[in-house]
RNA sequence: CGCGGGAUGGAGCAGUCUGGUAGCUCGUCGGGCUCAUAACCCGAAGGUCGGAGGUUCAAAUCCUCCUCCCGCAA
C-alpha cells in the first residue's frame, strides 16, 4: 500500500517515523518549502524534510498544493492513503477524492474543539484539563471531516505547550498505527463532527502573548504556560518587551493595582493580578538579553526593581 | 544592506557620554561563629574588558572594520 504523507514541524516527525517504523510503504512526503528563519534569513528547510530524507523518501515542497501541476505531481506516485500531520495547506479536493482509503489527518486536539492552527496552545490558555489527538477524514473546510479515532490526554498542572506537544505527537503516532488497519479493512465507522461543539484555535498573534494584569493569576498562568517554550507570553517594563518564561499563581489577601509588584524575594518577585491573586516570576527574558531566572535578572538588570513598581505600563 | 539592544573573572550587571589603580550582587575555595544552616563574620583565588587596527603620555572608555548573542519586524 502505497502512502504519500504531508506534514512539516516536529510534531509530524514521530508520526512519520511510526510509518516508516511499520513498514508502510511512504513514496513521497509533501512539506512546505524552505522558509528564511531568524533575522538572518537562513533558509531553513522543514523538520520533517530532513526526517523524509534521511530515509530516503522523495520530498516535495510545493508553493501551493492546489496548483494543478502540483496536484498531478502528487497524485502521479499513486497513494492508496494520504496521511497529513500539521503540514500547513488544505488540500484541493482533486487530492482528497483520489486515494483509495482516503485521505487522514491527525490532529492535535479532541475535535470538534480546537479546530485550527494552534490546537494545543489554544486548549492549555484556555485551562484545559485534558486534551488528545483526533484523526479524521479530511475535507476542503478546515478540520472539518468525520471522526475516526481518538485518544484523550490530560493536560497537568505543570504541563506546559512543550510538554503537551511531546506527548501528543508521541499519541499521534501511536494512534495512527492503531488506525491504519482497521481502516484498511473497513471496519471504522467514521463520526460526524458535531457542530454544536466547534471551537477554533486561530494562530497565535502578538496581542495574545501580551500579558493583561487584571486578568487573573490563573488566566495569566495558563496564559504563561500556553505559550511556554513558544512563543512566550510577554509585558513591559519601561516600555520595553519583557518575556515572562515562567511564573507561578499565589493567592493574596488584598487586592492591589494589576501589574504592581508587591515582593521582591532573591530568587522571584511577586506581580499582583486581578481577582486577589498574584503572579510569583521565577523565569524571565529582557529585550535584548537571553532568558535567565529571576534570580539572576534581580542580582543585575532588574536590581533597581521596587516594590510598588508596574509591569506592563506604557509611558512616554 | 529592514529597526533596535548587547558582549566586562564561573552567573547577572555597573563603569563608556566627561580617557587616568577592574567595581557591585552572587558563586567558588579557605578560615571563623553556631546545636545547626542555603544565615552571619573574616580572608583568598579568578579578568589580554568579544576580536583586529587606529588616536593618545595613557583606552573597558574615543575612531574604523570584523565576529557572535538577543528583542522586534518579516
Amino acid at each position: 500500500m502505497k502512502i504519500v504523507f504531508m506534514g512539516t514541524p516536529d510534531f509530524s516527525v514521530p508520526v512519520l517515523r511510526q510509518l516508516v517504523t511499520e513498514g508502510y510503504e511512504v513514496v513521497a512526503c509533501v512539506t512546505q518549502p524552505d522558509r528564511p528563519v531568524g533575522r538572518k534569513r537562513i533558509m531553513t528547510p522543514p523538520p520533517i524534510k530532513v526526517e523524509a530524507e534521511s530515509h530516503g523518501i522523495p520530498v516535495l515542497q510545493p508553493e501551493r498544493i492546489r496548483n494543478k501541476e502540483e496536484v498531478e505531481r502528487v497524485l502521479s506516485y499513486q497513494p492508496d492513503l494520504v496521511v497529513t500531520a500539521a503540514y500547513g495547506q488544505i488540500l484541493p479536493n482533486d487530492i482528497l477524492e483520489k486515494p483509495k482509503h482516503g485521505c487522514i489527518n491527525v490532529h492535535a486536539s479532541l475535535l470538534p474543539k480546537y479546530r485550527g492552527g494552534a490546537p494545543i496552545h489554544q486548549s492549555i490558555i484556555d485551562g484545559e484539563s485534558e486534551t488528545g489527538i483526533t484523526i479524521m477524514y479530511m475535507v476542503e473546510k478546515l478540520d472539518a471531516g468525520d471522526i475516526l479515532t481518538q485518544v484523550k490526554v490530560p493536560i497537568l498542572e505543570d504541563d506546559h505547550v512543550g510538554s503537551v506537544h511531546d506527548k501528543l505527537s508521541v499519541a499521534g503516532a501511536k494512534l495512527l498505527s492503531e488506525t491504519i488497519p482497521p481502516l484498511i479493512e473497513g471496519k471504522l465507522k467514521p463520526v460526524v463532527q458535531d457542530e454544536s461543539g466547534v471551537t477554533f484555535a486561530k494562530n497565535i498573534s502578538r496581542e495574545m502573548e501580551k500579558m493583561d494584569w487584571s486578568k487573573s493569576g490563573e488566566e495569566l498562568y495558563n496564559q504563561v504556560r500556553g505559550l511556554h517554550p513558544w512563543p512566550v507570553a510577554f509585558t513591559t517594563l519601561d516600555n520595553k518587551p519583557l518575556k515572562i518564561w515562567w511564573a507561578n499563581k499565589v493567592a493574596v489577601s488584598t487586592q492591589n493595582e494589576p501589574g504592581t509588584i508587591l515582593a521582591i524575594e532573591n530568587d522571584e518577585f511577586v506581580v499582583s493580578t486581578g481577582n486577589q491573586t498574584a503572579l510569583t516570576i521565577t523565569d524571565l527574558q529582557p529585550s535584548g538579553k537571553k532568558r535567565m531566572t529571576a534570580e539572576q535578572f534581580l542580582r543585575g538588570a532588574g536590581s533597581h526593581l521596587e516594590v510598588g513598581m508596574k509591569l506592563g505600563e506604557e509611558h512616554e
